[in-house]
RNA sequence: GCACCCGUAGCUCAAUGGAUAGAGCAUCGGUCUUCGGAACCGAGGGUUGCAGGUUCGAGUCCUGCCGGGUGUACCA
């Protein structure tokens, strides 16, 4: 037997060849090459990486060039006094080919053996995670995302935190670490002031005993506009423009309706438990459309009881004092806006809850990271938050860190915010709706897949393949820029979309059914794979970087690592599979090919996986 | 005003300081008497907003402009 989930049978390429790099850089420093401290050795480290093109080989390291002035030599000798102990590190003559000469001004390129190659290909063919090491030294992350507010609507915004969120998540516990979810969810804020005020005064009973979840949804748009009391909205709203003129102190109103929530008012604390079964059913029955689940759905309201001692501790440190009627916490000296934690009406703020949410988080989950997937439009508020929480000096706080992983606008195809018509934000609900409308209509414009397919089989094709482009359109960006929302787009079947990989699964795994070939068996006979063609190398040794590609999302929460690697290995086995024979090959070719296509579809299904985006037999 | 983010092919987007800035769409051309053609191969298309600077090497780092966005005391 080969060793089927063992760690030993992982290799990760490049983590091997960086360490061989560190022992040989180590060397030299010892030899006298160049001086190299410690603490700048990982960097050197990272600068071994795959190479650009093929044709340079497999990796390179790059830092003989970087090197080469503070040793006083020129870059070539130092990559040859590199190459000579890199041969001789140890592990490196059973992975990879001897590197021979520096290329250029000091390139030093290696290239996997073959044999190396193949013998790993069999391992991860046999092995239940790919041939994907997890890490050495797990960590303990909390993943802090969705967090909508409840008593509104859940609509486009929330997706990047969504699904961003999920994938990482997910990402970050296939490597191994220690993963905690928590829905932070907004439960407690001044939008449940607006529902309050808008129950008291304008609520339709009838309407709320039909469809809870629309009445509270009506108050919540309507009242915001008569508290704004914005001229050009009221406008435009007749409704909320006679409520505005019989209310013109509204807007005070609803903040007085928090207040009494968060002091304990009864009648209001009535009605908010009232409220949040039908706030969380709404919420609750999107997520499971996205199959988003949490381990924690915290909210804010949790920890509302511990606010005043928050509040009261900051001050007794001397961090928080009151200014112009509330309490912040000034960071910037006294010019500078503070970061509020209590109002001059006595009720508490977001950036109370958060850094209470620290303080509780580190006490009970013990993390050694924190991310926050949160817009970046509050990259400020988080600076000032994890500031204050480091300056507060809370229990274990040392170590740990606090990310704020942001994420841009999703844009219209106008270039602006994606609104609606008559300016609101389109509701997420209806947004699947449409994805999944549209990609019925794609779905069923081929006939290959689709004999025999019955309807309930259709509808879940569409509902897998619409939720999917909706989430891969936002997971192969870069999270940090804006991106233009197009269902067109997203629904292409050629070019980085979910529904060229999710037909590529399929396309890959029909082979099986089609062929009447156990895959199972094909696994148990692979020892080894057929490497003579360029092509199955080049698919091999993609397959193979699955962990090098995880490994780069977690470095920078960059979920379009994943995708943009994922489409790389489609490119591959479509190029491979274009001019190879599979089925129609013989004995120990046709074995070793229909090997790498089960791996290929494992690969990419996992990896789909892995995003939260599911895949389906047929399409 | 101050702070942060962004300006890359006609369009939508990639590119942890590395080799000739890449994909998809669109355009044009080619392959194969389809192991799922929703394929494969190729071409054209770029002064990476502008000007300096650092570096062996800059789309990436620094400075200054231009243009766009966001945030800036009691929303979350």
């Amino acid at each position: 037997m080969s060793s089927a989930g063992g760690a030993a049978g992982r290799v990760n390429l490049r983590s091997a060849l960086r360490q061989a790099f560190r022992v040989a850089l180590e060397a030299c420093s010892r030899d006298g090459v160049a001086a190299i401290q410690a603490d700048e050795l990982p960097g050197l480290v990272e600068q071994v990486r795959e190479t650009a093109d093929a044709k340079f080989g497999d990796y390179s390291g790059t830092m003989a060039m970087a090197l080469a002035k503070k040793a006083g030599k020129k870059p070539r000798d130092v990559a040859v006094e590199i190459i000579r102990r890199l041969e001789a590190a140890p592990g490196y003559a059973d992975l990879f080919e001897p590197p021979g000469d520096p290329v250029g001004p000091g390139f030093i390129n290696v290239r996997v053996k073959d044999e190396a190659l193949a013998a790993a290909l069999a391992r991860a063919v046999a092995d239940d995670r790919l041939g994907v090491a997890a890490v050495e030294k797990p960590l303990t992350v909390v993943v802090d995302f969705s967090s909508p507010n409840v008593a509104k609507p859940m609509h486009v915004g929330h997706i990047r935190s969504t699904v961003i969120g999920d994938a990482l998540a997910r990402i970050l516990r296939f490597r191994g670490h220690h993963v905690i979810t928590d829905n932070h969810l907004g439960d407690w804020g001044t939008q449940f002031g607006m529902i309050l005020w808008g129950w008291k005064h304008c609520r339709d009973d009838a309407a709320f005993a039909a469809d809870p979840t629309a009445e509270l949804g009506r108050l919540y748009r309507l009242v915001r506009k008569v508290a704004d009391a914005k001229p050009e909205e009221l406008a435009t709203d007749p409704v909320a423009a006679a409520l505005a003129a019989k209310h013109p102190d509204a807007g005070r109103e609803v903040l007085a309706e928090t207040a009494r929530l968060h002091e304990g008012d009864s009648e209001n604390r009535a009605l908010w438990s009232q409220f949040m079964p039908v706030c969380r059913g709404e919420i609750d029955r999107i997520y499971a459309r996205l199959h988003v689940t949490f381990d924690h759905t915290l909210g804010e309201s949790f920890f509302q009881p511990m606010l005043a001692a928050t509040v009261d501790d900051l001050a007794a440190k001397g961090l928080a004092r009151e200014s112009r009627g509330a309490i912040g916490v000034f960071l910037r000296g006294d010019d500078a806006p503070p970061l509020l934690i209590r109002k001059a009406d006595g009720a508490f703020l977001y950036a109370t809850t958060d850094l209470a949410t620290i303080r509780w988080r580190l006490e009970h989950w013990k993390p050694d990271r924190i991310l926050y997937v949160v817009d970046h439009r509050q990259s400020e508020h988080f600076e000032q938050v994890f500031e204050a929480a480091r300056r507060w000096g809370i229990t274990g706080i040392e170590g740990v860190d606090l990310v704020h992983i942001g994420f841009g606008t999703v844009l219209g195809e106008d270039g602006r915010p994606f609104k609606t018509r008559a300016g609101d934000m389109v509701g997420l609900e209806a947004l699947l709706d449409e994805g999944v409308e549209r990609a019925a209509a794609v779905v069923g414009s081929g006939d290959e897949g689709r004999a025999g397919m019955s309807d309930e089989d259709r509808r879940h094709v569409a509902e897998t393949v619409g939720i999917g482009a909706i989430k891969y359109a936002d997971l192969s960006q870069n999270r940090t820029t804006d991106y233009v929302f197009s269902f067109d787009k997203m629904l292409q079947l050629t070019g980085n979309t979910a529904a060229y990989m999710q037909y590529a699964v399929a396309r890959v795994e029909g082979i099986f059914s089609r062929g009447g070939l156990d895959r199972e068996e094909v696994r148990r006979r692979c020892d080894g794979v057929l490497l003579a063609d360029p092509k199955e190398r080049a698919l091999s040794l993609e397959l193979l970087r699955f962990g090098e590609a995880l490994e780069d999302v977690e470095t920078d929460s960059r979920p379009n690592v994943l995708t943009a690697w994922l489409y790389d290995l489609a490119g591959c086995y479509s190029t491979f599979y274009d001019s190879l024979s599979v089925l129609k090959a013989d004995g120990a070719e046709r074995e070793s090919r229909l090997a790498l296509c089960d791996l290929t579809g494992r690969v990419l299904r996992r990896g789909l996986d892995l995003l939260g985006i599911g895949t389906v037999e047929k399409m």
